[in-house]
DNA sequence: CAGTGGTCTAGACCACAGT
DNA sequence: CTGTGGTCTAGACCACTGA
C-alpha cells in the first residue's frame, strides 16, 4: 500500500487524475485564532488559484486527509464543504473530491460598482450632485418600509472612469442611518462608508432592465437621447432585516455591464 | 431553573421575541430516506414561510431543540446552517438564531427562462427558428471549450406570452451532448431537456447588458428599431466542468427584466 | 468487492452577548 | 455571571461508485 505515485505510470485518466501531493505541503497552526477548518480552506483556495492543484485532479480521501494534518474528519470536511459552497471543488461519491475542470472567476455578490472599478483598476471618480433630505414618496417609503412623506436622505452621485461619466447613482438611505459626508462619498463608496458605520449588509433585492435615454438623462452620461441605458433598481438589508438602502441606477450600456457567476442551487 | 413561560410577562421587547411553541409541532422519521437535517430545515422552512415562526422570533437555543427532537447538536446544526445560507435565519452569538425581519422573496438562481415564465403562471410558447449543425466560430469555440471549425449545434428560437413576442434566444450546444428535438423543445425548456438527458448543471457565467435594436432584431421582437434591449451572454457548465451551452440571447426591455436576490458572501 | 463521500452521535472547550 | 453559538474530536454506519 504505497502512497507514493508509480514511477512506471506514464500517463494520466482523461478527465481524473491521481492524488496530489501538493496537499502534503499543508499544514495548520493551532495556536492561530484562525479556526482550523478555515486555515485548511485558505490553503486549499490558494493552491487551487495558483495551480498547484490541477483541474480534475483528486484531493485524496477525507479520512488520510484528516490523519496527516492532525485534524478530526468532520474540520476536514467543513474546509471542503466551504471550497464546494464556492463552486471550486466538486464531491461525488465513491469517487472522491476534485477541482472542477472550469476556470471559476468572479462568484457572485452583492456588488459595489466602486469596489468593481476599482478592483478593474479603473480608478473610479465621484462627484455628489445632491445630498440632502427629502419627503419619502410613495415608492421609496415602500422600499425603504418607512411612512410616506417621512424624512429620507436622496443622495445622487455621477460615476466616472477616464474622464468619462459611466453611471448616475440615486440612493434613498434612512436618516438616522449614517452621517453621509460628501467629501468622503467622493472619495469611497457608499457601502464601504456603510461598513465603517456598523452596518452589517445581508442580502439585497434586486432588478436588472434596460430602456431609452431621455434628453436630460443622455446629457448627464453623454449618450445621444434613445441611446440604450442599462438600469438597475436595488433594496440592500442590514442582518437585522433593516431596509438600509434604495436605489435606482443608470449606467451607461456601451460602456458598462453585469458579470457574475451563479451556482445551481442543489 | 424553570422552562415555562411566565403568564405574567404582557409584552415583548421591540424587535426579538420569546422563542416559539411552534417548535413544539416539530418531529422527524427516522425511517424516512430523507437525511434527518434535511427533514428539520424543510419543516423550519414551512414553518417561517408560513408565518408559524414569525420575523424577528427566536429559535431557542440549539442544544434543546436537539433534545427535544431526539437529535444531536451536529445534526440540529446542519438543519439550521442551510437555512442560515439561504437567507432564512440569522445566527448570533449569546443572542441566538432568529428568523431573519425582512420577507425573503426569490432567491438567485440559474434560471430557465422558461420556468420564470411557468412560474409566474404566463404559459410560454417556443417557436424553434433554427435547429442545425454549424462550424464554431472564433467567439463560439472559446467558449465552449472546442476546436474552432468543429461541429456545434445553433438553436434559434423565440420566446413569447400572451401571443407578444419576449425575447429571442440563440444557443450554441455540443453535438454529442444531446438530441435536440424540435417538438420537445417547443413544449419545454432547453435546461429541462439537459437535466432529463442526465447532464447535471453546475455552474454559469453570465454577461448582462443592454443596447439598440437593430431592423432586424425589431422585427423579429416587435419593437421599434432602436428600442432598448436587454442581453445576455451566458455560458454553462456541468459538474464535471464541461461547458454544455453558450447561449447570446435578447430580451425586449419593455416587456421584461431579471430580478434577484443577493446574499452577501461572509 | 473495496473505497469513497453522506450522515449521525455524544460529548468537549471556547468566545462573545447581555445581565 | 449565564447562555448562546463557534469550533473541534473520535468514533459509527450507510449508500453509492467503479473495478
Amino acid at each position: 500500500m504505497s502512497d507514493f505515485p508509480d514511477p512506471r505510470t506514464g500517463g494520466y485518466s482523461p478527465r481524473v487524475s491521481k492524488p496530489e501531493s501538493a496537499l502534503l505541503d499543508f499544514a495548520v497552526d493551532r495556536s492561530s485564532p484562525v479556526p482550523l477548518y478555515y486555515q485548511l480552506a485558505q490553503q486549499l483556495e490558494g493552491a487551487i488559484e495558483h495551480g498547484r492543484l490541477a483541474p480534475g485532479s483528486l484531493l485524496g480521501n477525507e479520512i488520510e486527509l484528516a490523519g496527516r494534518l492532525g485534524l478530526s474528519r468532520p474540520t476536514v470536511r467543513q474546509a471542503i464543504q466551504s471550497l464546494v459552497d464556492k463552486g471550486l471543488l466538486v464531491r461525488r461519491r465513491g469517487v472522491g473530491t476534485q477541482v472542477v475542470h472550469s476556470q471559476v472567476k468572479r462568484p457572485l455578490e452583492l456588488s459595489s460598482l466602486y469596489d468593481d472599478l476599482q478592483a478593474a483598476g479603473q480608478s473610479p471618480a465621484t462627484q455628489v450632485r445632491r445630498n440632502e433630505i427629502q419627503a419619502a414618496s410613495a415608492e421609496v417609503a415602500a422600499a425603504l418600509g418607512v411612512a410616506e412623506g417621512s424624512e429620507v436622505v436622496l443622495l445622487e452621485r455621477l460615476r466616472s472612469t477616464y474622464g468619462e461619466p459611466m453611471a448616475y447613482l440615486s440612493n434613498y438611505i434612512p436618516p438616522d442611518l449614517l452621517n453621509l459626508d460628501t467629501a468622503k462619498l467622493e472619495a469611497t463608496g457608499l457601502y464601504r462608508l456603510m461598513r465603517a458605520a456598523g452596518v452589517t449588509l445581508h442580502s439585497a433585492q434586486q432588478t436588472v432592465g434596460a430602456r431609452s435615454a431621455t434628453p436630460d438623462e443622455g446629457k448627464l452620461l453623454a449618450e445621444d437621447p434613445g441611446a440604450a441605458l442599462l438600469t438597475m433598481r436595488r433594496t440592500t438589508y442590514d442582518d437585522k432585516g433593516r431596509a438600509v438602502e434604495y436605489g435606482t441606477h443608470i449606467y451607461r450600456a456601451s460602456r458598462y455591464a453585469f458579470e457574475f457567476q451563479l451556482l445551481v442551487r442543489s
